[in-house]
DNA sequence: ATGACTTGCAACATAGATGTTGCAAGTCAT
DNA sequence: ATGACTTGCAACATCTATGTTGCAAGTCAT
């Protein structure tokens, strides 16, 4: 069951659209038994996200982001959500957020987790004091999706490589890649 | 023709599964005459495609990247791709690159084209001499994206507001969000 | 050896989506 | 008015994906 779900994982972040039967090959199960397992395909789905969903929460939660430094919350979160490499969780929520009850909670929550963090790291003058979080949480969100796309595309074998693309996410949150002595434009 | 395309266009941002009937409902047509303009809907993801992968490069070049100071046509793409509201080129552009051959070779022009303005920018002193051009496009093009989904999502009317959000966007990916006399991580 | 459980396979049923065809009505230019 | 073109509608055909069922083989614990 648990191979069903890796599997479903990984085929639906590239194509959610993907079927059953694609699903059954890439676990290496038959179709039928893909069926035993989960009634109907909309079954799999939510499970899936359910299960995304959960694994996400627990990476956030494993680095204390309510109680560690700011900084240090925020890497270990990033290093912890890398090494997790919940492909799904992106895509599918950007399209059945309405359709998976518990996923939408999960991820609500953990939304709210960032948002103190964030909030925590401004007071404590790691993030400007005119920071926008709604804004700089989705920045965040992106940052770490597109380096868990790259580790993904790139073969990553985890461990010392979700270090270095976390300092590398972090840091391009706090700095981005304008020189210190360059122009700005706000 | 165009009044498909566009309904096609916002349906596949959403849903890249949206049948051909809902593409016809959101169109205000009747299937048939999708059916007749397009023969199949592989035909119609093709011209849909390259349509967006046109609109989209137009955009980047009437902002003169390869002439204009770094920083302004780096603020004016920004620009005229936020205002272009192709959602589709990048949902698609996951999951099809490799069967939409005109599509994929303007995406790539497109690429290199950033890829030369970034570098015009560091040489300029616009960015860091230690930015990792690649990872920056990358960053750039992420940041464009939540900027257009914002947009998207705030039923954003054009004009005003793309520009205070390609001010954002490029503020983001030059100043990222942290404090200047706060702590850096790498 | 036996019973319980799991799995793959083959066959089947159903629904939905795609693609096709023919006809009538509407629009437009001459 | 007439011909060309466009469109919607209804009906049909085909295919694929999903879901279901029954059977045989394999595995495991007793």
């Amino acid at each position: 069951m648990r191979k069903i779900l890796e599997a479903a994982e990984r085929l639906f972040a590239v194509n959610p659209a993907a079927t059953m039967e694609q699903v059954a090959q890439a676990a290496g199960v038959a179709r039928t038994t893909v069926h035993r397992r989960f009634a109907t395909r909309e079954a799999l789905v939510e499970e899936l996200t359910g299960w995304a969903a959960r694994r996400f929460a627990e990476a956030v939660e494993s680095a204390h982001p309510d109680s560690a430094p700011p900084l240090v919350a925020l890497y270990q979160v990033t290093v912890n959500v890398l090494r997790v490499k919940t492909d799904w969780w992106f895509a599918m929520n950007r399209t059945a957020g309405d359709s998976h009850r518990e996923a939408a909670r999960v991820h609500a929550e953990v939304r709210e987790g960032c948002d103190r963090l964030l909030r925590r790291a401004r007071e404590a003058g790691v993030l400007r004091a005119d920071a926008d979080l709604d804004w700089t949480r989705r920045v965040y969100y992106a940052l770490i999706h597109e380096a868990a796309t790259e580790a993904a595309a790139g073969g990553a074998s985890g461990g010392g490589d979700a270090e270095a693309l976390a300092t590398r996410v972090v840091d391009t949150l706090l700095r981005g890649f304008g020189s210190p002595t360059g122009p700005v434009i706000a």
